[in-house]
DNA sequence: AAGGGGATTGAGAGCGCTCTCAAAACGCAC
DNA sequence: GTGCGTTTTGAGAGCGCTCTCAATCCCCTT
């Protein structure tokens, strides 16, 4: 019997069963090649036997990386966080991808503004080696804090400003402009759009998609301001056929916003798509469950996190990666236009 | 000028700037008593004009502890983590915990089943204090590996076997019994259920709050199983309308199913409340948008989330815990029943 | 058989922090 | 002033791992 010492085995440990030097189970451990076939089988069995695990910490501690990717999701979005299946489907993609690059996943939920401070702390510290941001409202200092320790930084959603740092979006405004252009293929005459929150570049770029598909044509924008949500998205639509009862058209800048507004408008009695034709954005797995189905602009939400967390690992290697990654969308055709 | 030297500073740029020992450094940076006012104003005021950061590296290996906390989803619950609010709000409320208590929040997501040996290997190499589990299903061995390796475990939900671990959950078969009592007393004559996958208990034990809320009357149950998607309702509900075209009332395991039952019904014909009466069970944002609204019993989903982290905490800590804590459900009245 | 060169291996120096233990400093009673 | 009991402080030993650098092997070549 090896007299084991007691406790978790370390390197040392191993190195004594397989009679080798720390180094050389090092090397084992990691993988080098230049270890002797038979000493490293030697070692490899020494490990099984000992059920060793390296502990991350003293590693981390000399290589200065932590294999850790954080994934920031801000107050406002963590709001939503558990009514909306956008951020919960991106970060679902990130941990795929992490999981993939053996990587693990720091989940920052801010749920106070104050975790500003927290989250610099975190990344200051060294915690880890890269950060995704999802989410950025208005003019948030926090990227640019980030870039500053020179940690790599990769954000869901082109800034509202000039983009600083690396991010990752989709084709808001081509997306619309398509599924606008559709209704208006269609022969409707009077396309209306909730729009979402329009400090948001999500918000906004929707809503340039929607002005210039109108741009060309004889109908003037009419625009109600919704912020996401369904509730939003309801109270839109009132006010929408209230200023104009004869639109036949509307389009939703988000699919939570548009069962919201398909409720509304089967409320107010609307046939939908006979009266009322309705488009939203998002196709997240409410639409396929809408009265009816509801025809969305698809954003491939998974492959945005798969994308975010590929840039981010890539820039943390050290490669130099694309300042913008933009996504197709698809006009996804159900019943509701 | 001081000559600061460069990169990152540790405990000994911050001594050397403010005159004292690492280990007075140290003992400010940790909060302790045992330092004049003086010496800790000193110090506090060269950590502020360094930036200094401690790593938490370097103290994990000397401490044994990691200040981290993970939250396993396993395969089966990653693949609806998107399109629930279940698990999203669970994490929510696991992640304000955490936050107030200046942990970490590391997530896992196992999107193939291949991941336990990644957990088991994270946790093993102590790179987390503690583990909080959402949803197992049937006999998962993972809790049991966990324990074995001498980590705190806290799951959500009460295991299938005899549960060797703490665990949160809510009671099921109470809300459920509670619900279908009031379908009684309203005078529903043919009450079904669409219960949720038998090899889990959330399933199993709505299923018995309903047969045992049954069992004193003259009804015969009536059970369809689902497996806690809106597809999975629908179609259930079709089966049951078929079966028995004269029920009056359906209790539904969730309320994503019964999203799904209530557009089953709609596209029967059925009229709701009228016709038949719906109740579904976790009261997720959805549950106020249905047409008609959902009548369900309310889980506290962020509150379970909350707990789950405080008692691992908790434990992690070296506290004993209560072995389970089960929380109330409670009967939320809306249009549907 | 000797010499050279590449392939393997081991020794040892840290990485930045905590914590024990002993020394230094201080306060106070006498 | 002396002595004793507290505080307060510092020195130094690791925590477990990686990585450089030098030593040792081995296998050819001549």
């Amino acid at each position: 019997m090896q007299d084991t010492p007691p406790g978790r085995p370390t390197l040392e440990t191993v190195a004594r069963l397989a009679g080798v030097s720390r180094a050389t189970v090092s090397r084992v451990v990691n993988g080098s090649t230049a270890v002797k076939p038979g000493v490293r089988e030697a070692v490899a069995r020494a490990v099984r036997e000992l059920g060793y695990v390296p502990n991350p910490a003293a590693r981390s501690l000399v290589t200065q990386r932590t294999d850790v990717v954080a994934f920031v999701l801000p107050e406002p979005a963590t709001r939503v966080f558990s009514d909306d299946a956008f951020f919960p489907g991106v970060l679902r993609g990130v941990g795929e991808e992490l999981e993939a690059a053996d990587k693990q996943l720091l989940l920052l939920l801010a749920s106070a503004p104050s975790s500003h401070e927290r989250i610099l702390r975190y990344v200051h510290g060294r915690t880890v080696d890269g950060v995704v941001l999802a989410s950025l409202h208005g003019a948030d200092p926090l990227p640019a804090s980030l870039e500053a320790l020179g940690v790599p930084v990769v954000a869901s959603g082109r800034p509202l400003g000039p983009a600083t740092f690396p991010y990752i979006d989709v084709d808001h405004a081509g997306g619309v402009e398509a599924a606008v252009r559709y209704l208006l293929q269609r022969g409707r005459a009077r396309i209306a759009t909730i729009a979402g929150p329009q400090d948001m570049v999500a918000g906004i770029d929707r809503l340039a998609g929607y002005r210039a598909a109108l741009a060309g044509t004889d109908q003037e924008p009419l625009v109600a301001v919704g912020d996401f949500t369904r509730e939003s998205g309801m109270v839109a639509m009132r006010r929408l056929l209230q200023e104009e009862p004869g639109l036949d058209a509307v389009f939703v800048a988000s699919d939570l916003m548009a069962d919201g507004a398909l409720r509304a408008l089967r409320q107010a009695g609307r046939r939908v798509p006979d009266d009322v034709a309705v488009i939203g954005f998002d196709d997240v797995e409410i639409a396929r469950f809408t009265e009816p189905t509801l025809t969305t602009v698809r954003q491939p939400i998974a492959e945005i996190g798969r994308r975010l967390a590929r840039q981010v690992l890539r820039r943390a290697a050290g490669e130099d990666i694309e300042p913008a990654l933009v996504l197709p969308t698809e006009l996804v055709l159900r019943e509701s236009a």
